[in-house]
DNA sequence: CTGAAAGCGCTTACAG
DNA sequence: CTGAAAGCGCTTACAG
């Protein structure tokens, strides 16, 4: 048990070459049922494991693919956001069918981390998630196009880029969930979020909450908008903003659960209440959505299949097909947190 | 930029050996500092980056370590336990101190998941993370052990096992929690959790919280103890038993912040009022638990310690030192759940 | 301090 | 269907 088999000591012992017991253990069809069957029995007997260096080093692939997540330096290192974690969960489980292994890495956006992964073969490809200044985020990408690095993103789509992006749809989503709560007799909404071009999901969420209210003959208040960052933290502070400027509201969306989370701790300090005083909706449907209080009104991404879509997509830029970004569709998830 | 630049490259580049570039490139003290700047400046210039793979080979060591997270299966895909996420975000931070790649699989507790990173030298070592029935557990964990397979686990000692854990001091962070909780006046304690041998750490914190009990002449009512996985809806359910139990109680501990998450929903519900009528307590400190509605008291582990310690002791076993097993102590943390 | 050479454990043309 | 041989890109004794 001490030293490690070698396919040589799998040839040994079923009597053929090694070249033999090779071809066996990838079911190639080159070899003899029966010569295969015997080969395979005897691996499994001693526990032998094709050597993933060997065979990646010959066949110049790593059959792994990395994740890269980053983050704004703001974030809080246990407060990872809850939705990429989802990402996460399905992006692995979505590797794990392709037989693919996942190597995990986190990265302030600040940092250099475009390059690493592919160049010493570690990963063939590698999947971006996460938030942070876009303007930052774009010079990256154009770095790792240059390079013809494989990679697919999760997030709005790119203009000019030729990158290869997953999302959702971020207007329609912030038009869905406004309608709604304007339906359920709404008419001064405040928005919590950044809407530069720095966060384009927040700026579409934005574009599509302010269509909504258009459409329904609503004036969209400009001074009930404040920035924030997708925490906790930013959402509560700009609900104290928003809540002293003395501007009249009865409905704020977040531009993401967490940012709405925050908002119902302040209006809960000020004691405000939510849903009868104010109606609250965020954008994610992370898990804590539904145990907050009131749970909140979302507007939900498919995780799971934005992970298969993303590994997918991938998998074909890695074998030179062509694939196309691809935008999702949310779903309005309503609880307590706008009224009925 | 297109063909894959090797070792010989960058040696013919700088005008010598091949051997040299690979010193020079790992900082051997047998090469001249001049060359060697010459070396690493010519390599930088042509974005070289050493194969991982054929150096992986060579070494007979991958420099990677592998995180295995397994859950019982009636956890909800999306609803990975935040604290293990938490865990997940510091054992990557403590990898890439350490030059390791971290590869992660989420695997059910049922699969046949022990054997094949260290098998096919995917990984240098194992971390095991996960909740699951003990049983099923330790069965693995004697696999692991007989296949000299180099890895650490999170969580309570094992009893006769050689195996190295780090973990916390879950007896003493029940009692501290409950001690606190009597000192608020509360005289009639229910608990939520599973406290048989197949989840040690619930046990032992249930123990810890009777100890208290006992030390301040209080009664244990056996009759308030409900079993429950770590998930919110497990509390919730457990809770709702416990209120139809018609048993009396002013304070409920959560053997985990889910679990007392989901008691709060049930309460809430039953318009049972938080704290005023019950105190409630959970366990880990999350990072939803200061955002619950009472925010809730707990005890917190320090998870980004936790996985540097974990890191470093399984890098200890690979290196082939001893490592001790380690029980971290836990903080009390007063949020307004349980009164002032 | 430097170079030529062996070898890590595979996969896959090539020849039969 | 099978085997002998080359070679993936490194690291590291060995010899100088």
């Amino acid at each position: 048990m001490k030293a490690k088999q070698t396919s040589f000591d799998i040839a040994y012992r079923a009597g053929v070459s090694q070249s033999t017991v090779s071809r066996a253990l990838r079911d190639s069809p080159l070899v003899n049922e029966e010569t295969r069957k015997r080969v395979q029995a005897i691996a499994k007997e001693l526990n032998y494991k094709v050597d993933k260096h060997a065979s990646s080093l010959r066949t110049q692939q790593s059959k792994t693919l990395a994740l890269l997540l980053f983050e704004d330096p703001t974030n809080d290192d246990s407060l990872i956001n809850p939705f990429f974690m989802s990402m996460l969960g399905s992006i692995t489980r979505a590797c794990g069918v392709k037989g693919y292994d996942l190597l995990v890495s986190f990265q302030e956006m600040a940092n250099d981390w475009h390059a690493d992964f592919e160049d010493t073969r570690k990963a063939d490809g590698i999947i971006l998630l996460g938030y942070g200044d876009y303007t930052d985020y774009e010079e990256k990408l154009i770095q790792l196009t240059n390079q013809e690095t494989h990679f697919v993103r999760w997030g709005a789509d790119v203009k000019g880029l030729p990158v290869v992006s997953v999302g959702c749809d971020n207007f329609h989503g912030g038009y869905q969930l406004t309608e709604h709560v304007i339906k359920n007799k709404r008419t001064s909404f405040a928005f919590l979020g950044g809407v530069s071009s720095g966060s384009p999901e927040f700026l579409e969420r934005y574009l599509g909450h302010c269509k909504a209210q258009y459409d329904h003959n609503l004036t969209v208040n400009k001074k009930c908008q404040f920035d924030a960052v997708s925490t906790e933290e930013a959402g509560y502070q700009a609900a104290i903003k928003l809540i002293d400027s003395g501007e009249t509201f009865d409905a704020i969306m977040g531009a993401s659960d967490l940012i709405a989370i925050g908002a119902l701790r302040a209006l809960q300090e000020r004691k405000i209440n939510v849903p009868a005083d104010v109606a609250v909706f965020g954008f994610d449907d992370i898990p804590i959505a539904s145990f907050t209080f009131p749970a909140l009104t979302t507007a939900k991404q498919d995780t799971i299949r934005a992970g298969e879509l993303l590994v997918d997509k991938l998998l074909q830029l890695i074998k030179g097909e062509p694939a196309q970004t691809e935008l999702m569709a949310t779903t309005l998830v309503v609880r307590k947190s706008c009224g009925s």
